[in-house]
DNA sequence: ATCGTGATTGTAAGCGCTTACATGGCTCGC
DNA sequence: GCGAGCCATGTAAGCGCTTACAATCACGAT
């Protein structure tokens, strides 16, 4: 069996008390018992016991991540900025990974569970007012990623703003008639994105037509980010004008890039040239963007979950401050689906 | 505070252990008893403490999983099929990510603590003999996935099999030039690789010949599944025959499909048409493989972690079975870049 | 020589739960 | 009418650790 405390103060001719001083960094221990401790425990090859040491010091130093997979790129980069900030703590990290969003209360369920973990980041989560009763109940620290309630830390991307700057993007680039391909409505940064195109259009003096916007959640009761998405959206666009070709947009600004991906695919054989017949402007910067030469804007998503270890450990801390919110602006990359370079540089990733 | 099965025991007038029982579905348990604990249960919102209920059952109910992140998609599929047979179970997972292998034995020493969890999924890990010795001596079931020893469990995709068949399908296809990117040489699917890539060259009676073969690892010391490094190995190669054009390779078979990405856009700066004057096969069918048209191997990515979490709890239950281990075949998936279909069947993924 | 002082160490309670064993009350067969 | 035997429940130990408090000891000051 391996070693305990027991085994090392026997052998050390010593109370388990003295042990676990010793092992715990305790100031009054003499240096000759010191030293004859940690000896025996190398030689037992002592490693402490973690629920034990849970229960008796109330905490676990673990953190919970709830992380929808909905855009696997995102929450992969979330995941990644997590990951990267905790290596440097001695925390771990427990995942709850859920397909689809109506998993997340199962999952929220087992992650705010008294013992399990001491402090929680919630991933693209949307918060009812169940939930954040749930997450209060649970009295952990709580950091919200690409979402936000004023109850609780958040770290998020301005959509708003995104959708207006894509928006702009193409009013500049002389565009009068742009499409808008939207993942599901009920999705608040769908919704913010929707805004940020309608502000854009106002400010542009054009006038909202309903006839441009497309929304895709008719897939298969799937959440709207897929490629297919994006594809059958587009498709329906078009087919709104194939009676009318001269009211066919000259540019479509699609609110994810997966979805942009599909819709690339729609225009190639509905026959339209990129950027020659149609500008694209995605929202996510995923991988796949720059290949294909992609505009989109980008969000800090690395960056975004560093910050979120940062910002709960901070909380662990110090658990009584105001609650803190920071919001990102996403970054317009221009590339050739709006005139952009079509060769660019390589990045390294 | 929360409440413990003290305050129920109080409240149902009844000793812990009852509550214990009653909550744990003992059978001894009068049903009237069984009815006023689980009601108080309830109204106290009582939830078993983790770190208590791992102690003194000694397990914990975690699986860890360690993941280096070297090609993001490999991870998130594995990733993925590990969580949806886990939700299944009432076992969560704890995640140690790391974004390149030397973090891995770090990360192992965290997950094989005493009380930390009760199994482990190594993706993708390179089992030296010094891994193994803290495997085993931590006494805790191990899976491994993409990798194999002899002394674990096991789920990995035959290689060798792989690049035999990417390379005979570049035979088929009738070419005898046949280029090689690989990435790092010491890891052992790459190794396995080009000895599928040799075998085939063999049976196909064509000389092996080193100016066709190049391996990716001075991408600044990373690992080579990047982007870059397939785009810099593939301008390598090109660049050793620009004195002798008729000598240059008529196809390549670009061992990662990460790298191929690169690989294409070298290819395309050099001003070399794919498929038209080379044709490549990649390996891993990344998401961005089917939008680019890049013919590759598929690996089961999510079905390997699916299978890998299912062999994991079976040896939970059963810890002295002989170690098993499964090899996937990975399938050939014909796309544009050797002359397969334009246009596809868009997946809905 | 005595006492206070501070440094070192030990004792024991407690974290919240599970579970072996003990106990008491019944029912049942004779 | 009485012991065997079964059920439901309680008592208490233990999981491996932390930590408040008590005890001990050496030391110098008085």
């Amino acid at each position: 069996m391996a070693a305990t405390i027991y085994d090392i103060a026997d052998r050390a001719r010593v109370s388990i008390a003295t042990v676990s001083r010793v092992l715990n960094g305790h100031p009054r221990v003499s240096e000759v018992t010191r030293r004859r401790v940690f000896s025996v425990a190398e030689d037992l090859g002592y490693e402490p016991h973690a629920s034990a040491q849970s229960l008796a010091r109330k905490n676990t130093q673990l953190i919970s991540a709830i992380v929808p997979m909905m855009t696997s790129y995102f929450f992969m980069e979330v995941l990644r900025g997590l990951q990267d900030q905790l290596d440097a703590s001695d925390y771990d990290l427990l995942v709850y990974a859920s397909r689809t969003l109506d998993k997340v209360d199962g999952q929220l369920g087992r992650a705010v569970q008294r013992g399990r973990s001491d402090g929680l980041v919630l991933v693209s989560t949307p918060i009812t007012e169940e939930r954040v009763r749930r997450l209060t109940a649970s009295r952990q620290p709580v950091v919200l990623v690409d979402s936000s309630h004023e109850a609780f830390d958040s770290i998020s991307v301005d959509n708003r703003q995104g959708g207006r700057v894509a928006v702009q993007h193409l009013v500049e680039r002389g565009h009068e008639r742009i499409g808008l391909v939207l993942p599901v409505m009920d999705s608040v940064p769908a919704a913010e994105r929707l805004a940020g195109y309608q502000e854009a259009l106002a400010e542009a003096g054009i006038e909202l037509d309903d006839r441009y916007i497309v929304s895709a959640d008719w897939d298969h009761g799937q959440h709207g980010y897929t490629r297919y998405a994006g594809y059958l959206g587009t498709q329906h666009l078009l087919s709104r004008f194939e009676g009318d070709p001269a009211a066919r947009p000259t540019a479509l600004f699609v609110a994810a890039d997966v979805m942009a991906l599909g819709a690339l695919r729609a225009l190639r054989e509905a026959g339209l040239d990129v950027p020659g017949d149609m500008e694209l402007v995605g929202f996510d910067d995923v991988v796949a963007s720059a290949y294909v030469g992609l505009t989109t804007l980008r969000q800090p998503m690395a960056e975004m979950g560093r910050m979120a270890t940062e910002m709960l450990l901070r909380r662990l801390d110090a658990p009584d401050t105001e609650p803190s919110h920071t919001i990102f602006a996403p970054e317009l990359i221009v590339r050739e689906t709006t005139g952009g370079p079509v060769h660019q540089p390589l990045s390294t990733t």
